[in-house]
DNA sequence: GCCAACTCACTATATAGATAGATAGTTTAT
DNA sequence: ATAAACTATCTATCTATATAGTGAGTTGGC
C-alpha cells in the first residue's frame, strides 16, 4: 500500500509519466521503496480512478502518445494524511538473521562465502547511498533539482534535509549491517577453531 | 519461501505439532520471520507432501489426536542446501525512511508523535531482544534448551554462540534505529526554528 | 455441572509483490 | 536501410502475506 504513496511522493515534485517513474525510481525512491513496472503502471490507473492523479495524453513522435499524471488535490491530501498517521510497525523478516541463526548447520566455507557476498552487496549498497546523499546536499540530484525549483529557499533547505536524514539513517543501517558481517567473520574462525 | 526454512530450523530442535510451533515462533523465530498460524498450517502440510517432514498422529485427551512433525534425512539435506546458498540481497521497502524523506509534507506536531511512537515500540523491541539473548547466554531460553539436550557440549557451545550473533544483530539495528529516531526529534526542532 | 480459557487444525478471502512476457512506437548508429 | 536500443504501457500468472473466521476437543476453576 505504501506504493500508493512512494508514487506521489514522486509525482509532487514534477508531473511524469509511468516511464519516467520507473527510471526515476532506481535512482531515488527505490532506494526506500522498490518496485517493478509492472506494479506502477495498474496502481497509477486505479490512483487516478481514485482521484487521487489525474493525466494529460501528451505526443511522443509522430504517433504515439504518453500519459503524464499530475497529483489532484485529493491526491495531495490523501498523501498529507497518510504521512501524518502512525506507522505499522513492520514485522521482522529477514533471511540474513534467520541463516546466521543456524550456522552451525552449514560448512564454515560455504559461511564465510556467503559473508563475502553480503559484505560486497553492503559495501556497494553503502556506496551508493553516499554518493547518493552528496547529490542531495549539493542540490545536483535530478529528481530533488526539479522538485526544488517550484520552491523559494527556506522550503527548499527543509526538503533537503529531510531527504538528507532519510539517506543517514540507511547509511548508518548499512555500516551496521557491515560491522555484523564483520563479526560474522570473527564467529566462523572461532567457530572452526575450537 | 524462507518460511518453510524457518519452520524446518525449529522442527531440527524437538518434533512439534503446529500449534506447539506457532506458540514457540513468537517466543523465538517470530524474532527473525514472524508468521501468523494461517501461514504455518498449509506450509507444514505442503511440506510433508514435499517429503521434508513426516507427521505422526499423538493421542491428545480422550478423543483428540494431534499431528506432530518431525524432519525427514530430506528436509534437513535441503535445509542444509539452503543454508549455504547464496543469499538473495532484500530490497528495501520501509515505509519509515519513506515518511522521513518527506517529513517537509507533514505538520511538525504529528511527526514528533510518531518518532514518539517509533521511539516507544524500538525501546520494547530491544528490551524484547535484550531479555532472549540473556536467556540464550544462560541456555534457559526453552526452545534451545529442548535443542541442547540431543548435543554434547562443544555442539551446544556452537548453536549457542550463532543464536547469540543472531541477536546481537537485531540488537544493533534496534539500537541504530534508536538513534536514527532521536536525530528526527533534532531534525523536527530545526525545522520548526528556522 | 458448566463456563471460560486454551489447544488444535484448518479455510476463505483479499491484497501485495515477483517474474515474465506482449505489443507498439522511436531514436540512433552503422 | 535496417538492426539495435530505448521509450511507453500493459497483461498474465504465481506466490507470499495479512486478516478474519470456523469448529471441535480439553482443561481447570467455581
Amino acid at each position: 500500500m505504501s506504493l500508493r504513496w512512494a508514487l506521489i511522493a514522486l509525482l509532487t515534485g514534477r508531473p511524469m509519466t509511468g516511464y519516467d517513474i520507473s527510471k526515476s525510481f532506481s535512482t531515488s525512491v527505490a532506494h526506500v521503496w522498490h518496485a517493478p513496472d509492472s506494479q506502477i503502471y495498474p496502481e497509477l490507473n486505479r490512483m487516478e480512478r481514485d482521484g487521487l492523479l489525474n493525466s494529460v495524453e501528451v505526443p511522443w513522435g509522430k504517433k504515439g502518445t504518453k500519459k503524464e499524471y499530475h497529483v489532484t488535490d485529493e491526491g495531495l491530501a490523501e498523501f498529507r494524511e497518510w504521512m501524518e498517521s502512525p506507522l505499522v510497525p513492520q514485522r521482522q523478516r529477514d533471511p540474513a538473521y534467520l541463516k546466521a541463526a543456524y550456522f552451525d548447520f552449514a560448512d564454515p566455507a560455504a559461511v564465510r562465502e556467503q559473508l563475502r557476498q553480503q559484505q560486497v552487496y553492503w559495501e556497494e549498497h553503502l556506496a551508493m547511498l553516499e554518493r547518493t546523499r552528496a547529490s542531495l546536499v549539493d542540490r545536483s540530484h535530478p529528481t530533488l533539482a526539479a522538485r526544488l525549483e517550484k520552491l523559494d529557499e527556506r522550503e527548499a533547505e527543509l526538503a533537503v534535509r529531510c531527504k538528507v536524514y532519510a539517506y543517514d539513517g540507511l547509511i548508518s543501517r548499512a555500516r551496521t549491517e557491515l560491522a555484523w558481517i564483520e563479526d560474522g567473520f570473527t564467529l566462523v574462525d572461532e567457530l572452526h577453531s575450537c
